[in-house]
DNA sequence: CCAAAAGTGTTAGGAGTACACCCATGG
DNA sequence: CCATGGGTGTACTCCTAACACTTTTGG
């Protein structure tokens, strides 16, 4: 009676970085039915004694070698009928990983894994689609209220960088000296270091507030 | 190897109304251990061919006999101690039920309901008064930038009514002529009828946008 | 000296906040 | 006529949005 109760349960990642000017999400290639050779999120299993959010961080180890990336739970998709193999509800979570710690392709993981720009998108398996729409929404609201956006750069940035950053993500142009008096009064310190690759050098700053890791 | 990886999944439901000017939650008194004769939240087994929205429903209907209200996915919980009995994964909901709406007990579940006021919780079984609050946080951040807060009210109403609504819920004072203009421009449609209980009659309201039901 | 990106202020409009009195009714 | 809750306007501050030129450097 328990037993006829239960129900597999998976979580699946939505891991977005930004690299060349793109959002980009970490996409597995299926290599089994059902939808062999589409694209799918990385996920897998909840183990009987592990946590949620264990379940996500051991995925997120095995696609892209480090845990040390902004975690939040997104939404459960729980549609009787979003996997043909039979019901599986999955507990989608969204990763934040930041240039310097997105080794380009997976570790340990068999399947073939990578880096596809949001505009590229293929389709994807079961109603993982959806779950990427959802992350982004998620992701485009949480820039507008806290400060989660320092997760996608590196440690060091300057502040044309983290322009550019909220500028692929709200997917629109913003004003340099609006955008620059905001950043004041958000725990920016300024560094005596500078960016030295265009032509005037452009000084650096860092993100005071806790960083994982 | 695939059994094994199956997990118990319940629905569990943080149900809110308005009552007597408080904020109340309704709970449930268990009737067997654990947690025997301790409040818990309304909740249960996900079906294997119900959604979890479907399974919230139910359990709605079984409690409040309506599912007449606002339902939304709240959080899913799966810590693996969250109950002593084993590993249940559970996908809170919370839903908001308008005054009319809400039998004062429940119809056809033989365990004992009660609405409770926020402030005078009692100690809850397993996670659950993480669970609330939670849910109070939620609609609170809600509240700011929705219009949610409609689903707590009767069709009609006064602007007295909706100020203390949202006084209960936020918890805290706010300014009558400030709260007044802000609702200009949300879409009040102000009726030829007068609630005449106090002394000066009352105008009332009604909120145009979609009401389920 | 020139191309390219860095850096910097002002103004106008809208939103939020603080604040106090008169009005209509039922008893 | 009075107690009770209903209803209304203004001034100040702060945030947002629009907008263009000068500076520094490497080549």
């Amino acid at each position: 009676m328990m037993e006829r109760q239960k129900l597999q349960v998976t979580v699946d990642i939505v891991i977005l970085t930004i690299q060349d000017q793109r959002l980009k999400v970490l996409l597995v290639k299926r290599g089994i039915p059902p939808f062999e050779k589409q694209y799918a999120l990385p996920g897998g299993f909840v183990l009987h004694n592990e946590s949620l959010e264990d379940a996500a961080l051991r995925e997120l180890r095995e696609e892209t070698g480090t845990t040390d990336v902004y975690l939040e739970q997104l939404y459960t998709f729980g549609a009787p009928d979003r996997d043909p193999r039979g019901r599986v509800v999955t507990v989608a979570y969204y990763a934040l990983v930041a240039p310097g710690n997105s080794p380009l392709v997976a570790g340990t993981d068999a399947a073939e894994a990578r880096w596809v720009a949001m505009e590229d998108l293929p389709k994807l398996a079961f109603d993982h689609r959806k779950i990427v729409d959802t992350a982004i929404t998620r992701l485009r609201n949480k820039l507008e209220y806290t400060t989660v956006g320092f997760e996608l750069l590196p440690r060091k940035f300057t502040l044309a960088q983290l322009q550019e950053m909220y500028e692929i993500i709200l997917a629109k142009p913003l004003d340099k000296r609006n955008f620059r008096r905001k950043t004041e009064g958000i725990g920016l310190k300024a560094l005596d270091e500078w960016h030295r690759t265009g032509r005037k050098p452009a000084r650096l700053y860092t993100f005071a507030k806790k960083r994982r890791g």
